[in-house]
RNA sequence: GGCUAGGUGGCAGAGUGGUCAUGCAGCGGACUGCAACUCCGUGUACGCCGGUUCGAUUCCGACCCUAGCCUCCA
């Protein structure tokens, strides 16, 4: 089955066509770089990767951009309040974010482009509005004339009266209709800037990624991703911006991924209620993180907590724990074409179902016989690149820390379980389940098999 | 107030007009010196009330509840 891809522009789910054949052009929002990112800021990068990955299966000519926020009024705010250049705290965060990003097994965009370094191109968009008459100057402003888009608002769906009549902010009085936004403001002597024909200032919001877009990926792109909280006003003030300059459709396929939720509530910044990504590192791996994040479906909410991270743990080391029987196998291999895994990675993005027909892929690599193990193990590790998991060497696997610190070194462990080994042999049997004891309570459960015996911290 | 999504077993989470999601946890059994891993087995799940239907968790309507957007936000 080929790829089907939900469009938030028309609300339903469609068969996914490139514009140019063999050739995708994808857009996904990044972070503003003012502090670290929180696991709901993981989401968008994580599905987007796995959409990514599954991309570059499937078409030879894959572009994947991301983008760096790196001038808003929170850089600002942060950096005067830490009495930072802003440049030199941008830089700090995106760095952090990289490494966040990386911990999740995201593969690295194409392109990462970066607002400061685009202000030309924002410049010259913001002119082409102004001559087509979809944007005017006032008080060193310059506006987009939402009324000058016949279909502003098909994205997010919802008409402008509706969005005037529940408007909660005092509209500025340079604005000529309430619901016009801003494509550059004026900065004070003290705030970053830039020259522009309307006097020294900075972009708004979203002009940026319609610039970068255009710059790099071209007029027209087949997917722009984001977290569901952009779809207005983020992007449909893109899309605006981009439609009215440039002339033609912008984007083919607009996908946004639901929330991650504490409690049951919305995870943000604002209300505090967030997990920073590299505070969970410090206790779950991030293929853990990575996993629980997939265990939804992209557009679900995503209720997270110590638990969900529990069970991805458990369920991580149930499919490694397979992988790890067949250490001494070497994988064939294998193409996942037909099968149940692909359809639904291929039926937009089910994750959910693609990981359940993971733990079947592993169940069948434990079941077959000796000569197919070679062919299922290659399937089971296909799969698992495609989710960006099961990478990883078993045994290296089982031995990392748990939850933070290990109290107990391997060399110790390994000594513990030579002292165990001897005493069954001695048929001593009091000292050995002692030792098992005494390694448990470190953490540490020992496995006995024919070829010896293996551990695992847990 | 306007608009938009949802409400599935202990937990997470798919899906479907009529046999089964799946995983984690639990319980029973096999295996094991004991365990662990693994294997086998195991649960009156679909917010509430009506309607359509031979049959609805799935379709339709009302109701209740939750979340989100309308302001920076993944």
């Amino acid at each position: 089955m080929a790829l089907q891809i939900y469009n938030t522009f028309s609300g339903e789910k469609e068969p996914f066509k490139p514009l140019v054949k063999d050739r995708v052009r994808m857009y996904v929002c990044g972070p503003t770089v003012y502090n670290r990112v929180h696991i709901g800021n993981a989401r968008p990068a994580v599905v987007f990767d796995t959409l990514y990955r599954l991309l570059k299966r499937n078409y030879s000519d894959v572009v994947y951009a991301r983008n760096i926020t790196d001038i808003d009024d929170k850089i600002m705010k942060a950096a005067r309040d830490q009495g930072e250049d802003i440049g030199t705290l941008s830089a700090r965060f995106s760095q952090a974010y990289f490494e966040d990003m990386a911990a999740l097994n995201n593969l690295e965009p194409d392109i990462i482009p970066y607002a400061t370094q685009h202000l030309p191109e924002m410049i010259a968009m913001i002119e082409r509005l102004l001559d087509k008459g979809h944007a005017y100057a006032a008080e060193g402003h310059v506006l987009f004339a939402v009324d000058s888009m016949p279909d502003y608002g098909k994205l997010s769906k919802r008409s402008l009266d509706d969005m005037l009549a529940g408007a909660r902010v005092e509209v500025a009085p340079y604005k000529k209709y309430a619901g016009d936004f801003v494509l550059w403001k004026p900065s004070k002597d003290d705030e970053p800037g830039w020259d522009s024909p309307w006097g020294r200032g900075r972009p708004g919001w979203h002009l940026e990624c319609s610039a970068m877009i255009k710059k790099h990926l071209g007029e027209t792109i087949d997917i722009h991703g984001g977290g569901r909280d952009l779809t207005f006003p983020h992007h449909e003030n893109e899309r605006a911006q981009s439609c009215c300059a440039n002339g033609t459709d912008f984007v083919r396929y607009w996908m946004h991924n639901g929330y991650v939720n504490i409690d049951g509530e919305k995870m943000s910044k604002s209300l505090g209620n967030f997990r920073m990504v590299n505070d969970l590192l410090q206790q779950y791996p991030g293929e853990v993180l990575r996993f629980a994040l997939l265990s939804a479906h992209y557009r679900s909410e995503l209720n997270f907590s110590a638990d969900l991270l529990d069970q991805a743990w458990r369920s991580l080391d149930t499919l490694y724990g397979f992988l790890r029987d067949v250490e001494d196998v070497t994988a064939a291999e294998s193409d996942l074409d037909g099968s149940a895994f692909l359809a639904a990675l291929e039926d937009d993005l089910n994750t959910p179902v693609a990981i359940s027909e993971l733990h079947q892929m592993a169940k069948e690599l434990n079941r077959t016989d000796e000569s197919d193990k070679p062919q299922q193990k290659g399937l089971l590790l296909a799969a698992g690149e495609m989710l960006g998991i099961l990478q990883q060497d078993p045994e290296a696997w089982f031995k990392q820390a748990r939850g933070g610190d290990a109290t107990i070194s391997e060399e110790e462990i390994e000594t513990l379980i030579a002292e165990r080994q001897q005493s069954k042999k001695d048929r001593n049997y009091a000292r050995a389940d002692e030792i098992r004891e005494e390694l448990k309570a470190k953490g540490v459960v020992l496995e006995d098999s024919r070829e010896g015996t293996k551990w695992r911290r847990e």
